[in-house]
DNA sequence: CGCCAGGTGGCCC
DNA sequence: GGGCCACATGGC
């Protein structure tokens, strides 16, 4: 087993914050299936016993480059995110392949973990080289996509597999609107899914999908349960999360999904709703 | 049975 | 810009 250096990381945190959806528990550790391999990994404090591919490919994947410090001391300036911050501390945004992440977000319209879980195995599994998922060239028909019960996905997928050909996705480059904006020529790809993709594959921490999780953690934390647009929180959450806005996101929506305990200290889900619902405290 | 789920695309005003 | 609908499938 070799040893990576992994300050101000949680490896189950990470795993567990929807991001990735190719791991499963493997006694004390983490089976992970990506590209370069099968990665088996576990965590022994601060640092990070792995097996199955180099040690590059794993701080690459986890992004261990990020600087933790940093995101955590600009974003806790916000009352609104202490509680999930510290919560979740050591949950990083991860670095995906591109073509997998948009695949992946593709299938997760109007679904839900364990079932896009289950379509992106199945669709590794019937069309991948194992353990890698398939490559765009390598992805089913529409009507084999629909056999795997992706539904009205399939012909995005599809249809997308056949844009991203020739390694399309891999020139992709610039500011998050650039990003964003080509991306969204894709079927199947709109401003969340979009969001999705710069943030977890192309390391544009200014991204913040908004879904339906956080979209609700949005209106109660900053808008007093008002109504409000996609757009008016998305212009908001830029002004006031700045640069790491998606490590914003990617805690409010991890809190809000599970527990939805906001409280630094841990109260009750029940109570700490009422609390963070509240406009004064106490 | 009916409703809703990590949304998107098409069409209306 | 915003509102409404269909889109497959699965869980409750």
């Amino acid at each position: 087993m070799e040893t990576l250096a992994a300050p101000r990381f949680s490896l189950q945190s990470t795993l567990e914050s929807g991001q990735y959806f190719r791991w499963t528990r493997r006694g004390d550790g983490f089976e992970i299936h990506l590209r370069q391999g099968v990665l088996f990994a576990r965590q022994n404090g601060d640092v990070l016993e792995f097996e199955g591919v180099d040690g590059a490919t794993v701080g690459r994947f986890f992004a261990l480059d990020h600087d933790l410090p940093a995101i955590h001391a600009e974003l806790e300036r916000d009352p609104h995110l202490r509680g999930a911050l510290r919560r979740y501390r050591g949950l990083r945004i991860l670095r995906q392949d591109p073509w997998e992440c948009m695949a992946a977000f593709i299938t997760s319209a109007v679904s839900n973990i364990p079932r896009i879980t289950r379509n992106v195995v199945d669709m590794a599994a019937r069309f991948g080289t194992p353990p890698a998922f398939p490559r765009p060239e390598q992805m089913g028909s529409e009507r084999e996509l629909r056999d795997l019960k992706l539904g009205f996905r399939a012909r995005y997928l599809s249809q997308a597999a056949l844009l991203a050909r020739g390694g399309a996705l891999d020139r992709l480059d610039g500011p998050l609107e650039s990003v964003r904006q080509a991306l969204m020529e894709y079927p199947g790809i709109g401003m969340k899914v979009a969001e999705c993709i710069a943030l977890f594959a192309y390391g544009r921490l200014d991204a913040f999908p908004i879904d339906t999780w956080v979209r609700k953690a949005m209106r109660r934390l900053y808008f007093r349960n008002r109504r409000v647009s996609d757009g008016k929180i998305r212009e908001f959450a830029a002004r006031r999360f700045g640069r790491y806005a998606g490590y914003a996101q990617q805690v409010l929506f991890t809190a809000e999904r599970t527990g939805r305990d906001y409280s630094p200290d841990g109260r009750p889900a029940s109570l700490s709703l009422t609390l963070a619902s509240a406009p004064s405290r106490r």
